[in-house]
Parts: C-alpha cells; sequence; structure tokens
DNA sequence: GTCTATAGGTGGATAGAC
DNA sequence: GTCTATCCACCTATAGAC
C-alpha cells in the first residue's frame, strides 16, 4: 500500500485541483490546506507566500512535458530528414498524452485550466512566468518550422503557431464540456484520436497558401 | 459634449474592465464602483447581485456580434452559392472587426479575456450562460460548414471546429501580448492582416484529408 | 514540522436616511 | 437613485507554543 505522500506534495495536489477550479484569486489558502489535511499555516512554511505556490504547482507539471518535446525534436533533428506533421506531433502529443495517464491525466486538464486563468489575466506576474517556461520551446520549434516551410514568410509562420497554441490550450481547457457539447460525437478523452485530428488539422493550416496582402476585395 | 453615461452604464464599463483584467473573483464591487464613480450600493440596486452583474456585462457585447453573424449567414445562404472562406469569414470576422473599433474595441478585447477566465472554470454558472449563448450560433455554423465539406465525417467536422473556435478565443485573449511575445512581427491591431490570416488558416484545416482511423504506426 | 490563536484587512450585501 | 454606515463572513500572514 503507497505511503501517503507528505505534506508538502498534498499541498501541491490540492492547490493544483482547487486553482483549476476556482482560479487563483477564488482559491484560499484554507480551502487549500483543508482540502489537503494541513494546517493553514503549512503554506507560508514550506512555500513562503501564496504566489510562489502558483509557481510550484506550474512547474512541477511544465518542466517534464517541455523536456519530453525538446528530447523529441532532438531526436527528429539528429535523424535528419522529418516532416511537418512529425515535428507537430513532437509539440501537441506529449501534453495530450499525458492527459491520457490515469493518474496524471486529471493534473494535466488542471494545468490547462490554471493557463486558462493565467492567460486571460493582462497584467498578472503568472503570466510573466508561464511565458518564460515557453520561450525556449517556442523558440526552437519555430525554428524548425521555418526549415520545413522555407516559402513561408516569418509573420505568417508566427501566427499560424499561436493558432495552433490556441486550438491545443482551448481543446484542453474544455476538454471537460466538448462531450456534452458535441452531442457525444467528440471524445477528448480518445488521446490518440485526437492527435490524429489536430495534427493534420494544423499541418493543412501551416501549409495553406499564403494569402494576398494586397487590397480588399473579392 | 456627450453625456456622461448613466450610473448602470458606468459600472457596466468599469466592471467589463476589471474583470477582465482580474477575473471574477480578483474584482470586488468596491472596485467596480471606485472606478465607476458610483457608490457601492449602486451595484446591488441596479443589478441585484455579483453574478447578475457579469451577466449583464457579457450580453451587452455578445449579443450584437451574435446577430451580426447570424445576418451575415443568412445573406449567404439567401444568395445559394458560397464558399466555405465565405462561411468562416462570417464567423470570424464580426468579433475581430469589433475590436477595431477605436470604441469598442477595447470592449471586446476584454470579452474575450472574460470568456478566457470563465471557460477556464469546470463548475461555474458563468460557462453555463455562455455555452446558451453561443448555441443557435453552433448550430447554424456547423450546419452550413456540413454542406460545404459533405465527405467530412461529423465528429471530424466538430472537431475542426472547435480548433478554429480555440484559435479565435486564445488569439483574442493574449492579443495584448502577442506583439511582445513575437518580437514585433505579429501586430494583432492588423484585423483586416489578421482576418487574412486566420481564415485560410482554418480553410485549410477543414479541407485537410481525413486521418486514417485504423491502427497506430506510421 | 505542525499546531493554535490572532492580528489586520477586505469581501458581498443590506438598512435606512435623504 | 444615491448616499453613509455597518454587519459579519472570510481572507493572508504571522507569532509563538509544542
Amino acid at each position: 500500500m503507497g505511503t501517503r505522500p507528505d505534506t508538502k506534495e498534498r499541498i501541491l495536489d490540492a492547490a493544483e485541483l482547487l486553482f483549476a477550479e476556482q482560479g487563483f484569486a477564488g482559491t484560499s489558502l484554507r480551502a487549500i490546506t483543508t482540502a489537503a489535511g494541513a494546517n493553514l499555516a503549512a503554506v507560508n512554511y514550506h512555500f513562503g507566500s501564496k504566489e510562489s505556490l502558483i509557481n510550484a504547482v506550474f512547474s512541477r507539471r511544465l518542466e517534464p512535458i517541455n523536456r519530453e518535446r525538446l528530447e523529441w525534436l532532438d531526436r527528429l533533428e539528429a535523424a535528419g530528414e522529418t516532416s511537418l506533421e512529425e515535428l507537430l506531433e513532437a509539440f501537441i502529443a506529449p501534453p495530450l498524452r499525458v492527459s491520457q495517464d490515469p493518474v496524471e491525466g486529471k493534473s494535466l486538464l488542471h494545468v490547462a485550466q490554471m493557463i486558462g486563468h493565467a492567460t486571460s489575466r493582462p497584467d498578472s506576474r503568472i503570466k510573466e512566468l508561464l511565458m518564460h517556461q515557453f520561450e525556449t520551446i517556442f523558440e526552437r520549434f519555430t525554428a524548425a518550422l521555418a526549415e520545413q516551410l522555407p516559402e513561408l514568410d516569418r509573420a505568417e509562420l508566427l501566427w499560424r503557431f499561436l493558432f495552433m497554441l490556441g486550438s491545443m490550450a482551448h481543446t484542453m481547457a474544455i476538454s471537460q464540456d466538448i462531450k456534452r457539447f458535441t452531442r457525444g460525437l467528440c471524445e477528448p478523452r480518445d488521446v490518440e484520436g485526437l492527435i490524429r485530428s489536430m495534427v493534420p488539422f494544423a499541418a493543412a493550416g501551416f501549409r495553406a497558401p499564403v494569402p494576398a496582402t494586397g487590397g480588399d476585395v473579392k
């Protein structure tokens, strides 16, 4: 029988769930420590402040995923020949595959919702931390994509990367509601099927003809 | 010289801005009424509660946009012949064009951020209200898209619609940070350019070959 | 490390005068 | 319709015993 996680980890677990459900401002340290079966003062003992706790919750989940993305990209680049689809899968699949894991699965959903909370705030220092977590990923993958799509304007490539990011982020953030919203037709728990849908969609988008930049009018 | 908006409208304006910036839980009625130059008790007098105020803030902005989308779709369907690109523009352009308006522009950004806040919460009644606002839009546009793409599996079409929704929602929600994040290469204030990027991206995604549904493996 | 107790502040909502 | 004043629940953070 598994030993009970220590207080610090139980606090991280409870905080992750509650931040995802109710946002950062909407979640009190009392609610966290109560859910964790810990004492109210334990948060400030282990993490120092509420904001540091938020940082710790993010890092615990995002670091392994981004590490896997980079390792995958390294392997593709080391192999020499690659394809747009493979690059996109290296970016898209790691977080989605985590979401399939029966233990870690819900955790990633929570992170997606937390990202939703954080990115919705214009000022937040939390968003700064998040953008920093993604900086290396962003550089490496946009460079690799540019190599696959040499004729594509740099700004247009970045736009399309942002569109793909949005598709991913939004799909993960609302995954709980997708089945109901589509009357059962879309099953977000079928992660491999979702990857097989998202990668071709994004690849086709990246390969779309560059729009004319002239005047309006058809 | 324009007369000063009345208290009720000033409260709506201030609430919209603050909810967008700080979320619902993070925004106090005190902050709202102070920013609006109104009395604290005015919120409960005019709206009854904080939640009713949130509903009013959403409806004021979303109703005209969704009305315009439906009118545009009506015109396309009345004209008979149409294209995938035209359908997507009827869906994508109205909210983005509003964001260009010097007066209403910021308002829509705020709504996008509020939608980010609301969709990040699994339980919230606010999300229910939002999904209800979009129900008719969703039915009408997915039906029209299905007619344009008769060979496309229904579930696959819905997935792609969700991906497009995510691209839009995310782009609008983070539009403030896009210029900095892309080192000036992407300019979200160039709305017509953004539409000329997003519509072909989404159209190509919708037209992508249907992925094989068989086993894994390459 | 974990607890109790509490300080010091802010939250939503309302009563009642004008 | 707008104000002041106030209730009371809840918040973060800390002090200090064990």
